[in-house]
DNA sequence: ATCATATGTGTAACCGGTACCACATTCAAA
DNA sequence: TTTGAATGTGGTACCGGTTACACATATGAT
């Protein structure tokens, strides 16, 4: 592969105009920029982002860090990420947690080695000590890490109070709230909107905690399900639900007519359910593309503007619930 | 951050000996390794793998190209990529091409300016010109691209027939087998699969083709189910047979007693919808996991011991068919 | 005693860019 | 005419590693 000195021989100049050139920089006359033009051609030259970014010490890496690539949410988030970072000749580098702070420390440090320019967050460790250290550009996504560090995420406290209240309005009596992990951001936010729509309304409630995986739900659900009569369930993630709404159908419960069930997240999977499962549909790409410009301005030394979004979420109806019932 | 003079200077020795240590390379004496390890120690070094990189020509990246990351089987092959890579060192670059071709194109050109050390590809455009060209490892995945290039999938043929005899088992007489497109290696191979298992049965089969994508499955076999009756339906993907499912739920037939679904590729989904989809199982991980220890093998200058591996798949038995039948 | 080989270490060129600084030239304002 | 800013270009040190080569010493074989 041809590198600058190859060009600059061949179009007669220095690297240094090369260089100039090439980014756009300092003054260049026209004759010289036709002639490079014509040898970067003939020579097929790319520029080595390596020799770039030891020489800059920047780079074109953005890291993302989840903790679970096979959850849906995940790569649906990672899909917006990708692709505006693609648009901005950013470069992703995929790092799966496994919910192991470990596994993020190693991968922070890692990352920090091959010059990443930036990190996107999902941490299932709030409040790391880790992150504020550091001295590169981080974005926190669907979890908080702290009031430092820029967050973008859906309106968590909006969408469950809208969830809850359609469960409500469908009618359901004695409802089961399944809510996510204590201490982890966006759980305890849904609990609250959860507990605000419910406040004062003269209705039955149960609160479960439970993972964001299919089986603790499904196992937790069939037993809930078992002890005592249930008309609505209210999950905090479609995984969960998906597990929820499997547990009825083993215990011959009929879903919408005898139980409802929403969900949280609004993934494929929701949709791929059947019946089809009512969630409140985080706006994931969304989501995953203003974190991801959030990232490259501050990457690029730019301000911004805030540095803590939250998206709207919106309901999906489908079949899980019953709309006949308002 | 310390650099590599930094450590010599401390420990008292030149940095061809500090590299020397780092990279176990030549002689030492053991002396000069403590008083190095030391050095390294107290200044908290870390060695660039930028420099490395820019010197060796080598890097620790692998690109990992991918048609469509929400497509659960993806991430699941990529959980299994991760994990090895990582074992060894090596960093996972994510590339979503869409299944578009140019975008494909654009990330080998990209990655290939950061001196990525291989790719993992699993391409919609087989016979891509574009990889045999490439003079850096790669190692195919799931598709095909060149019979001179090694490739790791599960052994589609064996699996379809597996799947179709199950369903021949039960008792179906008259079968949807939804096959991917035409021209796609594993698409293509568990057709093969599919009517070796039918041969010479006397039953009614009705072949159609579909993408593997949800919405698209749905609507076809809406339209089938309406058209004709049918009482088993084997599809060429879990999305496809959970599009399948819902179809027959949206027109109330019932699954399995009236009509039976058997999905193929094992994925997370499969086991997360109502009822629970039987599917001819992948070995997602081992599939993802043997592509790595390949592509890394071929980075590090070792011979494979073999060119092109079929990892078995297994029948996964659950609600949407009826073992009773047997 | 001599020579070959193994062991151990340092110097400096190189990987492929960037960017500081020096040096020309042109052109308009003073 | 002088001055100085704007425009244009080149030389070269530097980023932080690797490694070929030179050189020194110890060890063992002949």
């Amino acid at each position: 592969m041809a590198n600058i000195r190859d060009v600059a021989r061949k179009a007669g100049v220095s690297v240094a105009t090369v260089s100039r050139y090439l980014n756009n920089k300092g003054y260049i006359s026209d004759d010289a920029k036709k002639v490079i033009a014509q040898a970067v051609e003939e020579l097929n030259y790319q520029p080595s982002m390596i020799a770039r970014s030891l020489s800059t010490k920047q780079s074109t890496f953005i890291g993302l860090i989840v903790p679970d690539i096979v959850n849906p949410f995940f790569p649906e988030l990672a899909r917006a990420i990708e692709d505006v970072a693609l648009a901005y000749g950013y470069t992703v580098i995929l790092c799966n947690s496994d919910e192991k702070l470990e596994k993020e420390i190693n991968y922070v440090k890692t990352l920090q080695q091959k010059y990443v320019a930036g990190f996107i967050v999902a941490t299932t460790h709030e409040d790391a000590e880790l992150y504020k250290e550091l001295d590169i550009p981080i974005v926190a996504i669907d979890r908080r890490i702290h009031i430092s560090i820029p967050y973008v995420a859906s309106d968590n406290r909006e969408g469950a109070k809208m969830g809850m209240q359609y469960l409500l309005d469908a009618g359901c009596k004695d409802i089961v709230f399944m809510r996510g992990p204590s201490g982890l951001y966006p759980a305890d936010e849904r609990f609250i909107g959860f507990n605000e729509a419910v406040k004062g309304k003269d209705i039955d409630t149960h609160i479960v905690e439970c993972p964001f995986h299919f089986d603790a739900a499904e196992a937790l659900v069939k037993k809930v399900l078992q002890e005592q009569t249930i008309d609505g369930i209210f999950a905090s993630s479609d995984v969960m639900a998906a597990g929820a709404l499997k547990a009825a159908y083993a215990l011959g419960i009929q879903v919408p007519e005898q139980l409802q069930i929403v969900g949280y997240d609004g993934t494929m999977l929701a949709s791929q359910l059947t019946p089809g499962l009512t969630t409140v549909a985080q706006d994931l790409y969304t989501i995953g593309a203003t974190a991801a410009r959030m990232l490259i301005k501050l990457i690029e030394g730019q301000e911004l503007a805030e540095r803590e979004v939250l998206i709207p979420a919106e309901l999906l109806i489908r079949e899980t619930t019953r709309s006949d019932a308002r």
